[in-house]
DNA sequence: CTGTTAGCGCATTCAC
DNA sequence: GTGAATGCGCTAACAG
């Protein structure tokens, strides 16, 4: 059906190996030959079989990024910063969405394997030892991507999730906000604890008493903020302000303080986590911190590429990509 | 490095071609010999080089997916929707991202078949000429998705996003709206031409002569509904309703009502499309017409699938999935 | 510089 | 039923 390599060298009147060596510029060839069998592959239209090259060199010009469902709602901009990073260099992005499943997770890493993939990017929000171990056992370069390994073994690329909360609580607590809600994610993801953690800091650091059924760890979906606040806002002795991990949470939570007769900010602030596109047209305009997801995105593909480029160094870096505290309407100042 | 089908042949004592029939069921091994085998191959944790595999057989097993950026908001759940029937069938999902540029599509294509990927869903919402001429030039099962090619020579799934902005548009009629704008897509999106129809049909059929100045052509995103509300809250004569291609849009439509002063539904009734998760959280509430975006992708992947099997058929296939009109709070009837 | 040859890992035709 | 040999399309030693 296809072309072949062959073909070109017949036309050409020369061997196959000189054809592979104009394409691939692996060793010199008379200008005179170059010429010709370049003429012969453009009239033909001929692109060498990626399949038969990568038996042979064992690298695909692929990449698998893996994805969970956490914080589906910016993964689509993630993938295109990765995506087109990728693009850019010759790699193509083979995208797995494994929902969180461990089994499926590694299912794709073995599959990838196999597939001669250049490199790997796990946007999976949990690093389970089986991940670790796929690392430990395949030297495949791989990015973690808003997570990190606790040995900090592999390379990552982050925002720094502590800080960052650390930094939205201590401002609703110059607000004025003495009782501060926390809705969480799942704390099977170390995101999630290290988000926690700075919001404990925080409150300590300010000589706040952290009390008992502050915290709520649904999800960080619409519904799960939803949900935490009807609870809340039941309550007789409800915070003043909530600290959302995302927007959708925040959302969420929004929706739940006006079904409760709460208004926001007046009756209570919310607070939310991404800056999805939709957090600054909602109502109220949601205060939330700014995560670079493009940038996050195109940079693991960055790290990857040099990655795969320095392949046997064993060299890892880890990124801490900035973040930012949008102020918008959805928190006010006590002023009692 | 890895095992390789020798190392189980050696250590099975039978040929390599014994290996490759158990394996594959080609041909009939003895029990025995078969047993044997098999306990080699589960002792090492063998399993066949997939590349290697591909190169002899032709096929990958591997289903490529083609998206650009319209409707962005609904394509994660779409993909999700693909990849999970796919998984089960033992395929892997390749997503590429094309940003609806002709150029990268065309690229993609390319190197797709390159890979011998079994099958390929298009949901790049505008059925180009070139990828016509590629799927006509090479025998690659394909699947339209949300939009069909105008000959139907290919298969698809789609709603009928004719009727579905038609009902949309009766809707707000019956509402008591003789002034209906139509916030846009892109003209070059056959979807978004039938919609246009589907909503000019609708007024016609009711008596309404569509007046100049109503269609606002932009983008399917938020900026793009802001835009155009803002150009339209400006004018004096304004319509009492909008019909916007997504709820996007509708959102960003009900931000620029608000910054002109408007309120939605009492002065300006502003509808959307999608029922994405947010438009039941909005406020106001915002009155769509659903799309079943998780079917539609899953829908892609069994046509695919089935088209996979059937190979050499040429047999061609369309599927609509119904839509459903969701009144919620941001359409309000007439009654003056 | 160029051509010949030998695999990469596997499926499959032939003989037996 | 089973094994030896051939080739998928390509790269890389090896000679010349």
């Amino acid at each position: 059906m296809s072309l072949t390599i062959k073909d070109v060298a017949r036309l050409a009147n020369v061997s196959i190996a000189t054809v592979s060596r104009v394409l691939n510029r692996s060793k010199p060839v008379s200008p005179e030959i170059r010429e010709k069998v370049m003429k012969v592959v453009d009239e033909l239209g001929y692109n060498p079989n990626p399949v038969a090259r990568t038996l042979i060199m064992k690298e695909s010009m692929l990449v698998g990024v893996l994805i969970s469902d956490v914080a589906n709602t910016f993964i689509s901009m993630f993938v295109r910063g990765i995506e087109k990073e990728l693009f850019q260099h010759g790699y193509t992005t083979l995208l797995c969405n494994t929902n969180g499943d461990t089994e499926v997770e590694l299912h794709y890493l073995n599959l990838l394997r196999d597939k001669y993939v250049d490199g790997v990017v796990l946007l999976t929000s949990a690093p389970k030892q089986e991940q670790i171990d796929f690392f430990d056992k395949n030297d495949i370069p791989v990015i973690f991507s808003s997570h990190t390994d606790k040995d900090g073994r592999f390379s990552s690329i982050n925002i720094d999730d502590y800080q960052a909360t650390y930094d939205a609580t201590k401002y609703l607590i110059m607000l004025g906000h003495r009782s501060i809600a926390f809705f969480s994610g799942p704390m099977e993801y170390y995101q999630t604890v290290r988000r926690y953690n700075g919001y404990l800091q925080a409150l300590d650091d300010h000589g706040i008493e952290y009390q008992e059924g502050w915290l709520f760890d649904k999800d960080y979906d619409l519904e799960s903020g939803y949900k935490s606040g009807m609870e809340l806002f039941a309550r007789e002795n409800r915070p003043t302000a909530v600290f959302c991990v995302s927007d959708m949470v925040a959302i969420g939570a929004i929706r739940a303080a006006e079904d409760s007769g709460l208004r926001v900010p007046e009756d209570v602030s919310i607070m939310g986590f991404d800056d999805i596109p939709i957090a600054g047209a909602y109502r109220p305009k949601i205060t939330t911190v700014r995560q670079p997801v493009y940038e996050l995105g195109s940079g693991s593909a960055q790290m990857l590429l040099k990655q795969i480029r320095e392949k046997g160094t064993g060299s890892c870096e880890s990124k801490v990509l900035p973040h930012e505290i949008i102020v918008r309407e959805s928190c006010r100042a006590l002023t009692d």
